[in-house]
DNA sequence: ACACTATCCTGCAGGC
DNA sequence: TGCCTGCAGGATAGTG
């Protein structure tokens, strides 16, 4: 479910009930996730304090006061949301998504975060503070977009020589982590650049970016500070954690707008729908080239 | 190394 | 109403 814009606006609702509180319980509702949990992991998390939430790409990090990290990444449908810590009673006890809150943190301070995720392709893992930079799934992973890392000179130092579409590529986590489906589609519409434009077509022979590449480091950024700022898109799952939606997905100029009229000005275009690499991408051939 | 596929899992929308 | 198919915001093991 959640890129970047997702699980920034979950770290920023999560803060405040998080950070300087202690884990009274944790309530773990199954074994497993997309892996099993760590062993002995709600012991292990019991009468901890978290220091600090952080994110890192789309991976949640919660600093405990015993030297390690609380690692949580949402897959494709995880959700917290926080509960008043009523005994025994769940909010949603009618619903059946109740049958997906699979984690429960009980804090000391009468709210609980419940952890919520159909599919079940999120995780949780608890590994040292100080190790998580060498931590493997962490070592590969590749600039944030929104840092100074990511720049016109990165992408073609990148894309040099690919024969790969630049879809695929800005989908590569270990390039640039964080950004996903609607916002790689979104930059590309931004920079007018097609999604099945080979990387390598995008850098000169001298190995320099083209005028069309280095207009795309502002869209990727701009894109994702627009979703910020409307709090994510919500699409089905997503929403901020005082249960608000977020609101972004009005301002898709082409994800999930197959057949709508291309919002460039003045292109006349049609906004298409193709597949690739198995999954849905959504462009204005007319504008997009 | 690189490009692409299949796969994990559940829910939902659409067609018949 | 039910049954079927395909699709969904991610990541990764495996294939040629």
């Amino acid at each position: 479910m959640p890129e970047l814009p997702e699980v920034e606006t979950v770290r920023r609702g999560l803060a405040p009930a998080l950070v300087g509180a202690t884990i009274a319980r944790v309530e773990l509702r199954r074994h497993d996730l997309r892996f099993p949990f760590p062993q002995r992991f709600a012991a292990r998390l019991q009468g901890r304090r978290v220091l600090d939430l952080r994110r890192r790409a789309k991976y949640l990090i919660a600093d405990l006061d015993d030297a390690h990290s609380l690692i949580m990444h949402l897959g494709m449908s995880g959700s917290f949301r926080i509960d008043d810590d009523t005994p025994g009673v769940f909010q949603h006890k009618r619903d059946k998504s109740a049958a997906h809150d699979h984690v429960v943190f009980h804090l000391d301070h009468g709210k609980r975060v419940v952890y919520n995720d159909p599919r079940r392709f999120g995780c949780m893992l608890l590994i040292p503070t100080h190790a998580i930079d060498e931590e493997e799934r962490f070592r590969g992973l590749g600039v944030e977009p929104l840092g100074d890392a990511l720049d016109a000179a990165f992408l073609a130092g990148a894309f040099q020589g690919r024969a790969a579409p630049v879809k695929a590529l800005l989908l590569d986590q270990r390039l640039i982590a964080g950004l996903g489906n609607i916002y790689v589609c979104e930059a590309l519409h931004r920079a007018h650049i097609s999604p099945l434009r080979a990387t390598g077509l995008l850098v000169t022979a001298s190995g320099r970016p083209t005028a069309a590449l280095a207009r795309l480091p502002q869209a990727i950024k701009d894109v994702l500070k627009d979703a910020l700022e409307a709090g994510g898109s919500s699409l089905r799952d997503h929403r901020q954690i005082d249960g608000s939606l977020g609101y972004f997905q009005h301002s898709f100029r082409v994800y999930d707008r197959e057949g709508a009229a291309c919002p460039t000005p003045s292109c006349k275009g049609t906004i298409a729908r193709v597949v690739q690499s198995g999954r849905s991408t959504f462009y204005c051939p007319r504008c997009q080239k």
